[in-house]
DNA sequence: ACCTGAACACCGTTCAAGT
DNA sequence: ACCTGAACACCGTTCAAGT
């Protein structure tokens, strides 16, 4: 365990796997990109948790040994992983610059960056490192800067407009992909899981008094019926983010 | 690995934990707070991955398998680490409800939580799960609704900002965390860095344009020296969350 | 009654041995 | 030249054995 985040990991070598994830080093028949494909389907269904070298390996009726030539180690089979599926956000639909009010191109990013998540729930789990852009990630980044090119930001306040909305989106993603899978592994409802905890939480918190926190989060049980509520969160901020933009564009 | 995400933990036997955690039940003079403050101190210095149990037990002179009465399982002593790590993001500083102006209280909460993420930057790998409210977070959250009080918004408002707002910190503090992480492990700056990576890059990406990501972070590495800036990022989203809340308020 | 050693079923990765 | 089995140094957790 320790071990897995201890190796470095070549950066260079792993730019060329990103970017010719076809070329075939073996006689197996094997490339990056079938290593990738078949990874992706395992953590689409059993999480990032059950990407192992063996049970990828497995997947592809190989032995764990035999990936290591194409995909050099597993940091960077996640690498992979991660660009071939940044790289299709927004596959299938219409890219935001399409639409003609900058708040609907906001919109459209934030929206297709939570569907995204939720389609690869596993994404959420991947911890960040120094990025090494791949094809998948450096189209994102163009496309989704070029939805907010012209409106009136510094590049500058393009760059932290749209880190800061992917930051906002994937944490909030996070949250909701956690407690779905905390849903499916008790099978309770979030109403089911209030009432075993609260008579025990009720003991235990005696004597405290949270009126603001009992009053809010009274509230949000009686309007959504959920313990929490990231994505009611995630509309919130969106049309707060836009709000402020606007203000700020105003302003000038 | 997949084991560790499988047990499934009691969650009222969790609570007793988080809210009762000096009760002693052993005669090696261990309490789950003992254990608890012994793990931050690793986690602190050494990362997430360095919580073993073993690695804690050793820490405590005792055997691994010890802990177990105590803290049930390792799942169980990471909620118990963040819960108190929790409890402390407003001690030694006055608290956001104090100051007068709403647009400080917000500004308040965002640098207290930044902080707190920086000085336990495991926290930002912690899975959120379904959330069992202990003294810490339980107080944390009372504080930080308080500041949100009384200036408009709506009950669902508070509570959509709030979590929106924390999501947006943990999010851009784990991409600092991990760019400072991957600085020490490599000991480069990120203008070595780049150096290293961007003939390698500019082979690999011959004949693609993307116009847009090159101008931006051409101004973003002029600027600021910096790859990544998810700090400047947070400084603006805090900026444009204050505009946007105002509109917002205005509008009524 | 409490503490702990050995054991189980896993990991990622290395390396020598097979084909 | 490519593929792979055994081995190494780890995990969390269980359970029977020790004190």
């Amino acid at each position: 365990m320790a071990k897995r985040a201890e190796r470095k990991g070549d950066p260079v070598k792993l730019i060329g796997l990103l970017w010719r994830p076809t070329v075939s080093t073996g006689r197996s028949g094997l490339t990056p990109k079938l290593i990738t494909d078949a990874a992706i389907r395992v953590a689409d269904d059993e999480g990032l948790d059950a990407i192992t070298l063996r049970r990828v390996a497995e997947e592809l009726h190989v032995s764990a040994m035999t990936l290591y030539p194409y995909i050099a180690g597993r940091p960077e089979l996640i690498e992979l992983m991660l660009d071939a599926v940044t790289g299709e956000v927004y596959t299938g639909q219409d890219l935001p610059a399409g639409r003609s009010d900058w708040r609907d191109r906001v919109r459209h990013i934030v929206t297709a960056n939570w569907q995204h998540h939720l389609r690869h729930p596993w994404t959420v789990d991947v911890r960040p490192g120094r990025p090494v852009p791949g094809p998948g990630a450096s189209g994102k980044y163009e496309t989704e800067l070029r939805a907010l090119d012209g409106i009136g930001l510094s590049d500058l306040e393009m760059e932290h407009t749209l880190t800061s909305l992917l930051a906002t989106v994937s944490g909030l993603a996070r949250e909701t992909v956690e407690l779905n899978r905390a849903r499916e592994q008790s099978s309770q409802s979030d109403l089911q899981w209030w009432n075993e905890i609260s008579p025990v939480l009720a003991t235990a918190m005696a004597g405290l008094d949270h009126p603001t926190a009992e009053r809010v989060s009274g509230t949000l049980g009686e309007t959504t019926g959920l313990s929490a509520d990231p994505e009611g969160a995630l509309r919130h901020a969106t049309e707060v983010l836009v709000a402020g933009l606007a203000a700020l564009l105003e302003g000038r």
